[in-house]
DNA sequence: AAAGCGTGGAA
DNA sequence: TTTCCAAGCTT
């Protein structure tokens, strides 16, 4: 029946039904409670980093608590980082957050950076990272645009089931248009357009009829329509290097000893489920590939353990 | 620029 | 059971 395009909503529409909202319903999150240094932050940002918050809590809680500080994780030997990061995934963030750390003891007098670019140049902290820790840690204006972001933004102002697989031009456009522009307010935007996105406007069983924005919702508007995309390529995982390498240090994470190449090996196969007589050479492979990551160290006698 | 990189919970 | 996906980064 609606031939004709509804009109834009006004941004100032959405910041206020956002942030009303937002004062409202926000989750208390440990790295939110107004005492977390900058440091906190970017440990939250990075720990976060395609994982869920319930998983990240008391590991980083209990990092803090460890590390307080820079120069604190900048001083501990590598392997007892990964192994404090526990099973987040992605251990490979683990190490390069305690690079960033060496970094900003290094280069910039044990401070957290507080612009985009110097953290830019920190190890493991991409566009979102350095926008997020800016303005959450220092109250700066950026452009944050996360996975949340990029969802609210595709149904409340372009209709679609959900974004572009990967970050478009025209996305970030749309987000840059988006942000308030008094800083104070950018900031509280930003959070609570993310926060919006992992509470109700969620990739599946968005709720909808909590959302503040379902009255001006393109995509509700619309229909609900479903993604009209192309179909999303899942990642295999039985078999795969990724679930051998994962296999393989949580075996090393689980004892502070060296272990045998036979012994890391023959556990690591019977963990995953794999056939060892199938997959002994990939699983070599693998172990190659971790100690080229540094993710593991060999020893003399053919042991090999977490990084020292 | 597409692919690789962990993990576990929910649907 | 399988599939999907969660505050991305790097090469």
């Amino acid at each position: 029946m609606s031939g004709v395009p509804r009109a834009a909503v006004p941004v100032a529409v959405l910041h206020e039904r956002v942030l009303t909202w937002f004062d409202a319903q926000k989750r208390a999150l440990p790295w939110r409670d107004g005492r977390t240094d900058a440091w906190g932050v970017l440990v939250s940002e990075v720990m976060l980093q395609q994982t869920p918050v319930v998983r990240v809590e008391p590991v980083w809680r209990a990092w803090m608590e460890r590390w307080p500080t820079p120069a604190a994780l900048a001083a501990e030997a590598p392997g007892e980082v990964v192994r404090a990061w526990g099973r987040l995934g992605y251990p490979r963030r683990a190490l390069r957050l305690r690079e960033a750390a060496v970094a900003v003891v290094r280069d910039h007098g044990g401070r957290v950076p507080d612009t985009e670019d110097a953290l830019r140049g920190l190890p493991g902290v991409g566009a979102y990272t350095a926008a997020a820790v800016a303005a959450f840690a220092h109250g700066r204006r950026t452009v944050v645009v996360d996975t949340n972001v990029r969802r609210v933004l595709a149904r409340a102002v372009q209709g679609r089931a959900q974004a572009a697989p990967a970050l478009t031009a025209a996305e970030t456009r749309v987000a840059a248009a988006t942000v308030p522009a008094d800083a104070a307010t950018s900031v509280r935007w930003n959070v609570a357009v993310m926060e919006l996105g992992a509470v109700l406007c969620r990739a599946r069983g968005p709720r909808c009829a909590q959302c503040p924005l379902v009255d001006v919702c393109a995509w509700v508007a619309a229909g609900s329509p479903a993604d009209d995309g192309p179909p999303r390529r899942g990642q295999a995982w039985h078999g795969t290097d990724r679930q051998i390498r994962g296999a393989l240090v949580q075996v090393l994470r689980e004892t502070s000893r060296s272990v045998p190449r036979e012994h890391l090996v023959g556990r690591a196969l019977e963990s995953a489920r794999l056939d060892p007589a199938r997959h002994r050479e990939q699983t070599d492979r693998c172990l190659a590939g971790l100690v080229e990551d540094g993710l593991v160290e060999p020893v003399r006698g053919g042991r090999f353990r977490l990084p020292a």
